[in-house]
DNA sequence: ATGTTCATTCGAACCGATTCGACTTCGGCG
DNA sequence: CGCCGAAGTCGAATCGGTTCGAATGAACAT
């Protein structure tokens, strides 16, 4: 079932068939139904690697994800799903290499055995070995967040600096005086994860414009992390009020921990956070929260992708979002305490 | 970079490359070493599309997924978790193809381009055209799932009719008299999709044997279908005291509709359901039901693969699983009614 | 009749690996 | 001393496409 079947059973070369599918040259109107019926008899489609192999471009791009052993968050399937959405209406395959370790066999292999025409990086860190590796070889690829030297490649990415600064404005202007920051995993934000930075550095600075108290918190993407994580909190500051937060995994403890604690949300407690639409309007009650357009900003890194792979000398294009907050369950003003 | 550029750097011939990475043929000591330093110098690693035109397979599978439209639930992204992580063991990658509607693109594409060595399809339904499609081409494939005629293929699947029955039972020793199924959408059910239908036998079975009442409703795969599918169940059925249900991701509506109605869970209703541990558990209060073992299944449907793959004509295997019910927070004595 | 143009089609080279048969060396043995 | 086998290496064929230059033949003008 190869293009010499296909002109043998056509009675012509294999040239004039490859001519037929591509239309590159003219072949005749008799010829091309002929070459066509054969085809659809034998349900021929070129082979992928020989095609790959002469023309240089694999028509497929890589997904490269966060090791399959931590669960993906609901904003991160918003992405994977937007992506292999984009990647289909434009008829590339995506194939998915989970990264994160040290020495990974999975992205080099993809990488530099030439697989993929293209790869979209998520959970990029500020300091980012793939990066450098990317550049070093020549392959276009976006990102889907950004490293310290953000002029130098393309990307998008959500702006959890001014995110977290807002949710702590919003919370000030309810009158909250104690305000925690809860983090993703301490191991991401020492391996120097972008958003764990940016969210502190918009955390510490809105704390400091308002003359808020803040502290912070490192904590697991699960919800269990994310009631210990409270618990805790709670116990070393018990006049903590509210919680700016972007670790959206851990919320469901954070709601099970203040629900145990007997503080009732929003009477009594606040979350403001960043999250998926979908999930905070699912929470209970729901997330007071920037909603992150996880489509969009995934069909944008697909645009930008295929740009970079059209013409690999254009200049790099960046997307920084910062949704509004969507007011919902999860904030109000902060109670008077008693014992003032 | 290619094997050519090394042969020529190390004063060698391609052939003698060749061998000395893939060693099956003796090349001496020092012109391995020769060889060696080259390639680590300069990062070369094969041609994929080359090697894969010559050897005729291309260390890849697909996994084929439901359309990127709808959302994975969590059950799915086990699956899809565990199968990425088993590929990667096996230094396999994977071609992610979402596929669902009529004609599909990148399935045929994947599949007939010979772009994989095998293939694990996600969401078979109890006629399934690509099930045809594979056997057709013979292309090793493994279902998560099966067909109406399970015999003629390999798989893994979830015993939803046995676990369903099993609700149902846990329900009826609890004295409920009438409970409800809340299956998936129903287009997936008039599409004919297994576990909607198996859960449909095992209920209806085991509603007779217990002479229950027992009524059936679809419901889409979010919260606020789940939501509005339980307000219409109770406003129809106001003597109704139970859901038994596979809609893992309908089930925060579900609790929503139901503390909306004023019936506490489970004092006042029960729920069981068929679910992801960590879902069930980190619901609030935590549900009653099966945990689907979706790690080990996907493992499983990995090595049913590889093996197929290594030997096609091996004897198809199949693995049905039916864990036992978790007792958590939602099931409870049904509460004599006060008309009664 | 001859040359020119145009539309089609063909044959061969090429992409980058693997693999087979053949060739060269060298040591051991009769 | 000459033969044999094994080790090590090389050249060429091959996988299944795409693409370039050239060949064919019919239509048309001179």
């Amino acid at each position: 079932m190869n293009i010499g079947e296909i002109a043998r059973r056509s009675g012509v070369s294999r040239s004039t068939v490859s001519y037929a599918l591509s239309g590159k040259r003219p072949v005749s109107e008799g010829t091309r139904r002929r070459i066509q019926a054969v085809i659809d008899e034998l349900g021929y489609q070129p082979n992928a690697a020989a095609r790959a192999l002469k023309e240089g471009r694999t028509r497929t791009i890589a997904l490269v994800i966060p090791p399959a052993s931590q669960r993906l968050t609901d904003v991160q399937l918003g992405f994977v799903a937007s992506i292999v959405d984009a990647a289909a209406r434009a008829d590339l395959d995506v194939l998915l290499s989970p990264s994160g370790g040290e020495h990974d066999r999975s992205f080099e292999r993809v990488v530099s055995g030439r697989r993929v025409d293209g790869v979209i990086l998520m959970e990029i860190r500020l300091d980012d070995d793939r990066v450098a590796r990317l550049g070093q070889i020549g392959l276009p690829f976006v990102g889907i967040g950004r490293t310290a030297r953000p002029e130098s490649m393309s990307w998008v990415d959500i702006d959890y600096e001014t995110l977290i600064a807002r949710c702590v404005h919003h919370l000030a202007d309810l009158g909250h005086r104690q305000v925690a920051l809860v983090d993703r995993s301490a191991e991401l934000a020492a391996a120097g994860y972008g958003p764990s930075h940016r969210a502190q550095a918009g955390f510490t600075r809105a704390a400091a414009e308002r003359g808020l108290t803040g502290v912070r918190a490192c904590c697991a993407d699960d919800a269990a992390a994310g009631l210990t994580c409270v618990e805790r909190l709670l116990a070393a500051h018990p006049g903590l009020t509210a919680i700016a937060t972007i670790n959206e995994a851990a919320i469901p403890g954070m709601y099970r921990a203040l629900a145990e604690a007997g503080r009732k949300v929003p009477a009594d407690f606040s979350i403001a956070g960043v999250s998926a639409r979908h999930w905070a309007e699912n929470l209970h009650p729901p997330l007071t929260a920037a909603d992150v357009p996880a489509d969009e900003l995934g069909a944008r890194a697909m645009e930008l992708l295929l740009q970079r792979i059209a013409d690999p000398g254009i200049p790099h294009r960046h997307l920084l979002v910062a949704p509004p907050i969507s007011l919902r369950g999860t904030t109000g003003p902060a109670r008077v305490r008693e014992s003032s």
